[in-house]
DNA sequence: GGCAAACCTTGATGCAAGTCATGGCAGCCG
DNA sequence: CGGCTGCCATGACTTGCATCAAGGTTTGCC
C-alpha cells in the first residue's frame, strides 16, 4: 500500500497548490500546501510518514502515559484530544479533521500528557518524531513550517481561551460551528451542511458549558432559523446571523 | 555592554546547571538550563541575542499588527502579552516572568497578532527569529529545545482552557497565584511571599472574571487566612489550602 | 497643598448557566 | 418481542458571578 503523500504525488489529476505536483484529495494539505517543498524535498518527507490501518470508533491514536513518539495528520474522520487531571476530570482539548495535524503538545515531554481517540472511523498518518526533527536539519522549510503549525495552536489556544473566558454560551456554539464548518470548507466540501463528528457531551466539555446547555443551544437556534438540526446533521441557515454572534 | 549569555558564562561564580558553565546570574536558564549545550554552542547562541535598554512600565515590547522578527526572554521585571479582538475587547494571554520567553505566538504569520508590554519596569533580551531557525539548523539540540518550548506553550494554554472553563473563580484565582509562587520559587526567591506585577484588571482579564470579582476573593482568601494581602504583596500564609482550592 | 485620574474595595441586585429531574428515542441483545 | 443503555431534549429550580453603583485609597501633577 502506498505512503499518503507518495500516492498522493503519483495521482494524475491536477493540484492547485504552488508546490506544482498533483496531490490527489489534497488530505495532506495541512503538510503540503504551506510548505513550498520541492518535490524532491516531499518524497523524502513521504519517506518518514506511516500509514496504518484505520482507527475505529473511540479507538485511542494514544494514551497519556504513553511514551511519545509520532505526531498524527488526520487523512480521514475526525479525532478529538483531551486530557484528564488529578481529580479525573476529562478536559477535551481539541477536535481535529481531515487536513489537520495533532499530537504536538507530547513534543515537551517524553511521555503523552493528553490522549487522542477516534471520534468516527478515521484513518491517522503517523509521523515519527524522531525523524521529523532529523529531516527538519536539511530541509529549512519544513523546520520552519513545523514551528510555524506549533504557533498556529498556541494561537487557536489562546483564541480558545478569550472564547471560553468573554463569550457568552450561544457565541461559543456559533464560533465551533461557523470553525467546523469553515474547515469542511477548506476541503472543498460543501460549508454550510455538514456532519458533527462528536457528541454534545464532548462539545459541552470543549467549550466549557454542560451538555444540557448545548443541547438547549441547539434548540434556540434551530427555532431562530439560524440552523437546521437533525441529530449531528447540521446546516446553517443563517450565516450572517451565526457570524454575528461569533463576532466573525 | 556584553551580552546576556556571554555575560553569564563569563561571570566567575558557580553554576550549579548540566551545562557546566557558570551562568551568572541565572536568569537565562529558560533557554541555558535544557539546553544541555556545548560551551561553544552557548557562545554561538549568544551571538545573535540582543539586549536594548529596559523597557519602562506600559511600554510596548512589541505591537499586534508590526512585523514579526524576535522572540523575546525575560532577563528582569515582567511582561504581559494581550490581544484585542475585532470589537475592542483586551484577552491577557500570558504573564512572563524572569527566565520564560514570549512572542512565540507570532511565527505562524509575518506579523504580530498579539501586542506585549512591559508590567514594570523590564530588561529583555531579544532573539531574531531568522537567525535562531538558522542556528537551529546546525545545532539539534537547539532545534529540540524549542519545538519543546512551544509545546510548553500549548500544554500551558490548554491547561488555562481547563481552568477558565470547568473551575470556579476561587479556584482560578488559587492556581494563578501558586503557578506565580513557584515560578518565583524557581528563581530561588521566596516563593511564599512575593509582588504581584499585574494590576486586578489583568488578573480579572486573564481568567475570564471581573474585577470586581478577583477584588472580592482577595478578600475572601484573607479572611480565610489563606493570604495576606497588602496591595500587591502577597503572603502565602497557608499553601496547602490553597493546594487544595486549585486541586494542586 | 489640592485636585484629578487610576486603581481598588464593598454592597445590592439580576441573570445566565449550572443542577436536578424526567421523558423520548434509537440501537442492541438475550 | 421487551427491556436495557446511551444520547439527547426540556422543564423547574438554584446559584455564582456579572453588573451597577458608590466610596476609599494611591499617585501624580499643577
Amino acid at each position: 500500500m502506498p505512503h499518503p503523500i507518495a500516492m498522493a504525488t503519483s495521482v494524475s489529476n491536477p493540484c492547485p497548490h504552488r508546490h506544482g505536483v498533483s496531490c490527489g484529495d489534497c488530505r495532506m494539505k495541512a503538510l503540503c500546501l504551506p510548505l513550498a517543498l520541492e518535490l524532491d524535498q516531499i518524497e523524502q518527507l513521504d519517506r518518514i510518514v506511516q500509514r496504518g490501518r484505520p482507527f475505529q470508533r473511540d479507538e485511542y491514536i494514544y494514551r497519556a502515559g504513553t511514551e511519545f513518539r509520532s505526531v498524527y495528520a488526520v487523512r480521514s474522520g475526525a479525532v478529538k484530544t483531551f486530557a484528564v487531571n488529578d481529580q479525573g476530570v476529562e478536559q477535551v482539548t481539541g477536535f481535529y479533521l481531515p487536513g489537520e495535524i495533532f499530537g504536538m503538545d507530547g513534543i515537551a515531554h517524553t511521555h503523552h500528557i493528553s490522549s487522542a481517540i477516534a471520534l468516527e472511523t478515521s484513518s491517522v498518518c503517523e509521523i515519527p518524531f524522531n525523524r521529523l526533527e532529523e529531516l527538519s536539519l536539511s530541509l529549512p522549510n519544513l523546520q520552519r513550517h513545523f514551528f510555524q503549525l506549533m504557533s498556529r495552536e498556541i494561537i487557536n489556544d489562546q483564541r480558545l481561551v478569550a472564547l471560553i473566558g468573554k463569550n457568552s454560551a450561544d457565541e461559543r456554539l456559533a464560533t465551533l460551528l461557523l470553525s467546523i464548518s469553515s474547515r469542511n470548507a477548506q476541503r472543498s466540501l460543501s460549508g454550510l451542511r455538514f456532519r458533527l463528528p462528536m457528541s454534545r457531551a464532548d462539545i459541552g466539555n470543549y467549550l466549557g458549558l454542560t451538555v444540557e446547555t448545548v443541547s438547549r443551544i441547539f434548540g434556540r437556534f434551530q427555532k431562530q432559523r439560524l440552523l437546521k438540526v437533525d441529530k449531528k446533521e447540521i446546516e446553517i441557515l443563517d450565516l450572517e446571523g451565526l457570524q454575528e454572534l461569533a463576532n466573525v
